[in-house]
DNA sequence: TTGGTTTAGTGTATCGTTCTACTAACACGA
DNA sequence: TCGTGTTAGTAGAACGATACACTAAACCAA
């Protein structure tokens, strides 16, 4: 059926070269080649439709020109835009990108790590992964290239500090900005709503919170955290649901919170749901803050006040961290990368009503 | 750096062994071999360790167990959970998917078909793709399996129908039934939004809401058709805020519509910010309808009713049929599939307030 | 014993590139 | 004319798995 791809051959039998010299074109090796031999092999690549054999080259070099994504979920729209900009960046330096989903599991992980391995990937980026990277350790001990994305490395993890780089969003202080914009606006009972705090940056962002109250002088209250457990699904499918569960449980209570900070933007808008279910509105009778920033965010009922992250900017740079390390151009100790958030105010949050 | 990764010979010599044996193995042709002797070669692959170098194997068979994704964009949640529904049933079959983002541009997914062919991709799945697909024929010519999510291949189009499988969802009837459910609730104006009609799946949910409209008594008013045009993205992200636009201007008008189809959910929901910007509630002042049911259309505020569309089997579908395709197994006459849709009837709708 | 058949393998060319080591042809200075 | 450089290439052995075409050994019937 297939029938033959054009091969290196046929192009040198009609440029008249050597099969070496077409292959020293195709790697830039144009330095020892007269401009004419040059032009008439890309006249014969022309003519011929000539596409390298991405196998061939990866057999020999031992590489692919491929990244390797492993994300949660795609079921949250931050996913979505999160491979939306590794796939723009990576395509920008020629990089294709094949996707897995990791689930939050670190069995599942370590099963696409070695497949990606065996398709000649020796870069990967995660997403949002298991608090533990010894799963992938041992691939990286043969060469492959990390970048961790949202996780904070343990300094004292020190096998694997020195040699997976990461990127991340200032999850404390994150989770804290958007606690202390409650607290500013007047809040005082300020519940958490999360899934299970099994990744750094869920916990840092609830870190972030008890910090925030501890510094206005507020007790934190284990009642007005909820953690969304025994959803047996991959993550963020129910976030959404888990959200709108945490709302209602939240909002029933006796003293109930006036505030409530959410671990990302689809379980704010869960607990919207979830106000709604009890009978409150945003923001008059709760206020509800999410994290993200996605593009749902500025559009939602009412629109969504948030901490953002600049995912399109961070992403290109951990590519680029990636590809360079691909490439050997960076041959510089691993570092983890850390940027700021901020706080976008809309209309979700306002001060508490009087009692 | 990367230090050799064990090969099939060292199998072979550790299992005492010839190559082809372990080759044998592999690839499922245990017939003439004794069980001990594939039980020896597996204990010698599990103690080195061994994975296979699916870029050998590549260069051989001229194919790689890969699946090539090109979507619109990821932006929409709705691409996400299509990504992830082909994801899974590509992973049950031992296939990787490798993604792309067409952006619904035919010069773009043209390239990225090439790409895939050359990394040994030779089977592809297309989303909502444009209305032509002379470009990637060249590429069916030379054995790219495809199948077309979304896209109803015009019958005329011999050349291409009968190689290349296609599911959708029935977007007539879809288009119809949204329109029919607000006409059963009173409607009579309707109005409807969508972005450039520029696949198939736009072009027919637009027809089946002028069909149902007609079959009503209900004239067509080419005033309530809001095409979002001039908006220069690649299609979703701006979504929602084209169905804000577009929200905006209709209900703007001297005798607004009632009603309002959107061409998706996100849309959908960039109209319920259009709606409150212009001070109108849903649905007591205007009931809307999108399109896919999307996991947030259930928690928007209102919920919103939609068109649902069976993605997960849709795509289980979509795969099966490509990697039966790609393994031989099914030698038939390509087929276009139409899955039904159903109305999932939520909150956003309702009869329109008496004058 | 011979011939045939079955069982359980094996030898090796091949896929399309890459890359190291080699060289033919020419120029130039002495 | 030789020796030395330089330029512009080329030859060919890999890379790791596959699959076609073989075959050694064992068995069996006549």
């Amino acid at each position: 059926m297939a029938s033959r791809s054009v091969t290196i051959q046929e192009v040198a039998a009609l440029a008249g070269t050597s099969t070496s010299t077409v292959s020293n074109l195709l790697n830039g090796r144009i330095e020892r080649m007269r401009p004419e031999t040059k032009q008439r092999i890309e006249v014969a690549m022309e003519q011929l439709g000539y596409q390298a054999n991405q196998a061939a080259r990866q057999l020999k070099t031992g590489q692919a020109p491929i990244l390797g994504l492993v994300i949660p979920s795609v079921a949250n729209p931050f996913w979505g835009s999160f491979v939306q900009s590794v796939e723009e960046s990576a395509l920008e330096r020629g990089y294709q990108v094949l996707l897995g989903n990791g689930g939050r599991d670190p069995k599942r992980e370590q099963r696409y790590a070695e497949s990606l391995w065996s398709h000649g990937v020796r870069g990967v980026i995660f997403g949002s992964s298991p608090l533990s990277l010894d799963h992938i350790l041992r691939l990286v001990d043969r060469g492959l290239n990390v970048v961790v994305f949202d996780r904070r490395l343990r300094d004292d993890d020190a096998s694997s500090g020195s040699r997976i780089d990461g990127i991340s969003v200032d999850n404390v202080a994150g989770g804290s900005l958007a606690t202390k914009h409650l607290l500013d606006l007047g809040h005082r009972r300020i519940g958490f709503i999360s899934g299970p705090l099994r990744t750094s940056s869920r916990l840092e962002r609830f870190d972030g919170y008890r910090n925030a109250l501890i510094e206005a002088g507020v007790r934190f209250d284990p009642d007005l955290f909820w953690e969304g457990a025994g959803y047996s699904g991959t993550g963020d499918v129910e976030g959404a649901e888990i959200g709108r569960d945490g709302a209602k449980a939240l909002l029933s209570m006796d003293r109930r919170p006036t505030g409530l900070v959410t671990i990302n933007d689809m379980y704010a808008l869960g607990a919207y749901a979830g106000a709604s279910d009890v009978g409150l509105r945003v923001p008059q009778d709760v206020s509800i803050i999410g994290f993200d920033d996605i593009s749902m965010a500025a559009i939602a009922n009412p629109p969504l006040t948030t901490i953002r992250q600049p995912l399109q900017s961070m992403m290109k740079t951990a590519v680029n961290t990636l590809i360079d390390r691909l490439e050997g151009s960076n041959a510089e100790r691993a570092q983890m990368v850390t940027v700021p958030t901020e706080l976008v105010v809309r209309k979700s949050t306002s001060p508490p009503e009087g009692p």
